[in-house]
DNA sequence: GTTACGTCGGCAACCCCTTGCACATCGATG
DNA sequence: CATCGATGTGCAAGGGGTTGCCGACGTAAC
């Protein structure tokens, strides 16, 4: 049978309310001799105090829920686990949900993780109407929008300045001296979608370039959907020399899709990306990206949250991370070899 | 202030515990009228029932609890999201811990989750000590071991037929004329890595080769130490002309060390690896690897956990899948190209 | 008119823990 | 010797639900 704190307090010759006052250390105190009895007891028992138990009377749970589009997507897998890991530390457990671009599988998750009273909740909305807006609105959970924008007035935002990261990236592409800069982009009217292509344009208009004369593509930010992209982009008369593609893994297909039309990275087609996924680094020629500082969102978003748990009053906030240039081979530059630093510690035991 | 039973009661004129048989579909029947009130009482003031209460009561939390080595490395995250989806389908949620090759971590995270509840727990054993073992075996949650096998009596696992599979891969690589195959495994001790050898060793047996004859070595599964391996036993004079690599982590950090050394993949040499993973299929040349059914994975051990749950009585099992060899460029094969079949479709919106 | 039964609603116990408050004890103080 | 703090302990009220059981009521059968 399972132990309870009542075991406990009869086996020390004591009150249950004791046993708490032990385990949570005060606000009162307990005699040594009785608290040294109550030790034992526990031990002995092997008592576990029930969270669920807890979390009613206290109405905390420990508990921050996460959603995001697709955990299978190495961007979001690193989100979580820096999300992951600095709840961790303090002690905070995660609700992990995957909406899978599916706006109902959204509003559910996001229902459901409110319903199981987590602390805190952290969203990174899929592409699609989020009716559930309305919804989250009324609630007084603790609660921010991690990496897209949302037209939610009043919600916390932690994002990277996608418009600066995109037009830095293709200026460093009109740098090399590319003329005919195409772009890869997201899914049409996701927010990041909408930044990443204004600063490709912007970067093309000021070095005198008219982006009408290039091609720009709109597919989801997966692997396979960047490789037949690449498949069309690079296939066509009027090839473009240089693509500014909105996402690591879209960029992986794109190599991809070069490679089997024979074209040659960078030499034929040069490459930016954006994302700084791990698996950038290892690509043949390695792929240069943008990097988002993935464990940095992962800490704003979940200090600012923990913040506003420990102090409601906690004034909403936007938080806008800093890109960075990671420059290797396929945009030109010379290809990273023998200790790359760009290539990380991992703990993939 | 938030809403509980009792307000929808008063307001629909009832008691609370009509409200919850209507909640709750039953067991008791009630009147058509008096359903109808409170349904619009619930509506008119958004009550949603306190998931942790109702926990407490009926002491489960539709939770299952999944501790896995990295999340950020993708066969983990491919596995966690299997898992997340096919529990998702029977209404559990799932809490996600990375477990970062840190047995102590491992452990603490196995004791929270048990402590909050969870109806279920799947664990990916990290390398380690395992000191938590024990601690698990005298608590009797549902719990089941998944990819890695444990010296734990009674305990189910799932797992994939190793040996099998790494033999499979090594006679390919044999098939093709390779003469000295070398293998590049995980960490020694952990027990994929020695069915992972094991198979491989037998392949080199019974091709009348000697595994001493060629290199072994022992890393971690990720990319960073792939890589790494790959520079040291590519670069030797006694250079093998082809290599079983335990996991398609590792082959990409072995492919772009090839790549730095200036060797061709597969002419100067051959790659086989393990896992399976979605990446796998976009790198240059594609990674010839010995797929795992992950999804199928995550299903049977959702499954599992789900029947023990509804009946207590279920037996211990031991799950085995079967691998699959998906042969692409790197070993030798046709690199597939143009709406490859093992490019599949993903829903990272 | 009485009995029997079926239907619906409400009381209250319980799930396990936290914590405000009152109480008991004891040594020290005036 | 009575009073007063300081100190340690226990009672009991919740926190928000679920559900067994009993009672009230209405209808049908005798």
């Amino acid at each position: 049978m399972v132990v309870t704190r009542r075991d406990v307090a009869r086996l020390a010759g004591t009150s249950e309310a004791v046993v708490s006052y032990v385990l949570n250390d005060g606000p009162r105190n307990v005699a040594p001799a009785t608290r040294q009895r109550i030790v034992e007891a526990i031990k002995e028992l092997g008592y576990r105090p029930n969270a669920v138990a807890r979390s009613l009377k206290t109405s905390r749970t420990m508990t921050i829920g996460l959603v995001v589009p697709d955990n299978s997507n190495p961007f979001f897998a690193e989100l979580a686990r820096a999300i992951e890991d600095v709840g961790f530390a303090s002690g905070y457990t995660m609700l992990l949900g995957n909406a899978m671009g599916d706006d109902v599988r959204e509003a559910k998750y996001i229902r459901t993780l409110i319903d199981r009273q987590v602390d805190g909740l952290i969203v990174v909305p899929a592409h699609g109407p989020r009716g559930w807006i309305t919804e989250l609105s009324d609630t007084p959970v603790p609660r921010l929008v991690l990496d897209r924008e949302l037209e939610l007035p009043g919600a916390t935002h932690v994002l990277v300045d996608n418009e600066g990261g995109s037009y830095q990236a293709t200026t460093h592409l009109v740098q090399h001296g590319r003329q005919r800069i195409g772009c890869l982009a997201g899914l049409a009217g996701l927010h990041p979608t909408v930044d990443r292509v204004a600063g490709w344009r912007r970067a093309l208009t000021q070095a005198g370039r008219d982006s009408a004369d290039v091609p720009l593509m709109h597919v989801p930010f997966g692997r396979a959907d960047g490789y037949r992209a690449g498949l069309r982009l690079l296939s066509g008369a009027q090839r473009p020399d240089a693509l500014f593609v909105a996402s690591d893994e879209q960029a992986l297909g794109v190599l991809r899709a070069a490679a089997e039309l024979g074209l040659r990275v960078p030499d034929d087609v040069a490459i930016c990306a954006f994302d700084g996924i791990d698996g950038a680094a290892y690509t043949v020629p390695a792929l240069t990206t943008m990097r988002q500082p993935v464990d940095q969102l992962g800490r704003s978003a979940v200090e600012w949250l923990l913040g506003k748990i420990a102090n409601p009053e906690l004034s909403t906030r936007r938080i806008i991370h800093e890109t960075k240039l990671v420059a290797r081979g396929s945009c030109g530059c010379p290809d990273p070899a023998g200790g790359d630093s760009t290539i990380g510690e991992h703990h993939n035991v």
